[in-house]
DNA sequence: CATGAATGAGTCTTCATTCAT
DNA sequence: CATGAATGAAGACTCATTCAT
């Protein structure tokens, strides 16, 4: 309808559509309030390819989680990769790399994970929803740990501690008008969290 | 149905127990998925007692919203009180006192401001709930100003980041079994964070 | 609750209130739209009040019908009683009387017969109202067989035929603003219903 | 649940069915009697096709009378244009057609436009109601005053008149059982009516 | 394959009616 | 008696899902 002629596309273009939609309208409407209906719309297809190719509402809502989820843990990855683990004078350095690779996901793709993921932390899918977000917040840990010192169970709690910190922090940027800053947002955020947060750590690290 | 006969309650108790009931059924399914049916059941009431006391399902959820964002405030207010704003080497107990009382809020309830604005910063809600959300924060940040000196406004993304990470926190105590501990969870929890941001903190306060 | 005092009021005069109420509503909502809290409120008694007075919605709905055909049926027999049926030259100044007191009726009472009997012409109430209809139109016939001779029944279809008319008249004089007419309505209704039908009666009498 | 298989059948068509369900229901019922469910079981779809197909209740009532207006509307004037307004001796043979058009529109399609329209003749649709039945009174004093002379203004209340007349006959006709006259009834009503009106028609036009 | 058309199931909301005070 | 409070039943409307083309 769009095009005029239906055109046919590789299955995993079409699929990428989908996703694409679905993040869009679920991350407006909500997990109940979003109707496939308006993702067929958004994606620009009818409602029995969205079907074909994103599945139930339900799997479909999966899918996004999952792409999200994936799409957030690998940008800390490979943000955290190079010399990872050294200790010593540069610790700092790294979280603070650390928390920009996060600040620039979150702030670049407002839509992702710090949205979508809220919606569904209750309800049906509670289970999956925390299940993701552990897993981020269990990588956090990890890499604490390497850092700090100390099992990566002991580090549990500091690190959800630092990952609601920073989504706090990315909330208050994302809610008012700071577009006119000259600064790299991931930048000024990073700095700002550091401040607060990094003497505590070192402290930790030391006891 | 409960009760089995149908007894006249006060107004105000009917409406407790329909906002009580609410609370409990928005916090487990969220908003749109919540009926307006499982909250009358849960109440023990009839569907048209949910809106001869709550109103429409809009209205209702507002009601719980406000009711918990008002009793979250209060509390955090209460423990503030007590010679607020002295400075010096007290503050560091005030802000162990504050985050204690959060702590207390948040674990004891469990059902009601974490659990319960999650479900709704997307969609028709996202104004009320972010504008809830914004005072609390602010609050927090008038106390911060108060302590570390700076004026409210500077004071806020810190206060951001210092709610996220209580949130965080108290994510992590709720979703695991720490039923067995024998500490006060509020104490542990307010112990914890205090760890991790006071350094932070009080570095600010001196730069 | 508006007298402050819940004033204990002979049960006619009950009656009367609700009935009133009742009549207004139903005119201007329908029979259907119309709901016993409106009537209720209208009357300014309580729900109950209404049920204890005027019974269930149905009863209450027939008796407001039969209230308004009696008022409307003793309008038109009042109106033709002094030397009804003395036939010759008179008998156009008769129907001329009749007719004014018609129009009279229908144009000082909006919210009486015209209107109501028009909500329930079809569905539960069919039965009932074409019933009342009847009875006036027979009516009607009764005082054209003795001006135009010939038995009720063949002056039946002609008494339709002329409480049509007069009905469609006085949906005309209704529907716009006559109000500053300075003749009385009622009489320059009855004026042109009688220029209209009268030679045709007359010439159907004398066949 | 008519066909048992669930068929495919072009949009018009399937608004047709609808349309012509919902005139049925509509008139057993009343607007407000008339419920969706109804509608949808007498025109053999589910209730999700009638909204599909004929839109919100209001919607499809609109286009109910709209259908109904038009379809009388075009009967009378089909009726009228040969050689109308050549005054004379034929205006009454003119008249005469028009009205058994009319007659015979309401006697064979009985559950239209007359039946309809008193429905909402007050309430919501008091408007659209009035608005389409004085479209064909309007028509109706057009053509008055194409034989009678005079504007159509003045024609106006005669207008009136005569539909009233003509419905008022109508009703007569269609209560009781007349079915086994051997005159087409529409001849028979065109008749009686021209006899009562026609005299004074005459005298008004030579005034 | 992609789609318009169809539907069963469920949601919010209101109403006529009746207890218990 | 008059009433506030309570409810069973029903109605308008929408949605996730699937045939038939």
């Amino acid at each position: 309808m769009t095009t005029g002629t239906r055109r046919r596309l590789a299955p995993e273009v079409r699929r990428r559509q989908v996703l694409d939609a679905a993040i869009e309208v679920f991350s407006e409407e909500g997990l109940h309030g979003a109707s496939m209906d308006a993702i067929a719309a958004r994606a620009g297809v009818s409602k029995p390819s969205v079907y074909a190719h994103g599945g139930t509402k339900d799997e479909l809502f999966a899918a996004c989680l999952a792409r999200e989820a994936d799409r957030l843990m690998s940008t800390l990855t490979t943000a955290v990769l190079p010399d990872a683990g050294s200790g010593g004078a540069d610790a700092r350095a790294r979280l603070r790399r650390a928390l920009r690779a996060f600040f620039r996901a979150v702030t670049t793709h407002r839509q992702g994970w710090t949205v979508l993921y809220r919606q569904a932390s209750a309800g049906e899918f509670a289970g999956p929803v925390d299940a993701a977000r552990r897993g981020i917040v269990a990588r956090a840990a990890e890499l604490l740990a390497a850092e700090l010192g100390g099992s990566p169970e002991t580090a549990l709690p500091v690190a959800h501690t630092l990952v609601g910190a920073a989504e706090g922090l990315a909330d208050w940027w994302l809610g008012a008008d700071h577009r006119s800053e000259d600064q790299d947002p991931a930048d000024l955020l990073a700095d700002m969290l550091v401040a607060v947060v990094w003497p505590g750590l070192d402290a930790l690290r030391q006891a």
